[in-house]
DNA sequence: TGACAATATTAGAATATTATAATATACTAA
DNA sequence: TTAGTATATTATAATATTCTAATATTGTCA
């Protein structure tokens, strides 16, 4: 790991949106988008863009089962970062 | 602390060479913009400007003396989090 | 004071990020 | 197959970030 993708890992988690998504799954284990969408106020859209750059940061995992796509945190800096984050902030 | 505030953070430590400023800050305990120049290769004006954005986010401080100025880490928050960096990253 | 050293600020172009709205895809069940 | 549910993608306008180059500020010392 060198600072380029250390700071990935930060950028990733530099919106309060994604903040708020990464602390979620961290506590809750694992969610699906719908109900982001309800617990988090935000369009469909924008939590799907915002996952996706969460993705693509190698933060979190997708698994589909049927019509659903659960999301989990994979990856243990994130964890560990999200760790030092006030609970209260996670749903 | 809400999301915003955690997101700053982050944010404030999204950036390649700010994660090494604020780093090596966290290992070396203090030091001034000329000799960070000098161990980051970057010029004066960009390290400074970055120096400005970690201290507006309220990650470090400057304590003059004399001509010099001292930076510091001052964000037990942002402390924590860079403790889960490697080491080698840091100078 | 004037020259110099250390640091900060500004302007501007290039690029990246964000939110909204609209549309597309993938799966399930009837 | 069709309708419906869950999620993803795309386009776009607004805004923010980044870097470079030039200039300004602040303090020291002769």
């Amino acid at each position: 790991m060198n600072p380029e993708d250390y700071s990935e890992i930060f950028k990733a988690l530099s919106h309060p949106l994604r903040l708020k998504i990464a602390c979620g799954l961290l506590h809750k284990g694992k969610c699906n988008v719908n109900t982001m969408v309800e617990r988090l106020g935000e369009s469909q859209s924008l939590i799907s863009q915002h996952l996706n750059i969460l993705k693509k940061s190698g933060i979190i995992k997708g698994y589909r089962e049927g019509n659903i796509i659960w999301y989990r945190l994979e990856n243990e800096l994130a964890a560990k970062l999200l760790k030092n984050i006030e609970l209260k902030l996670c749903d």
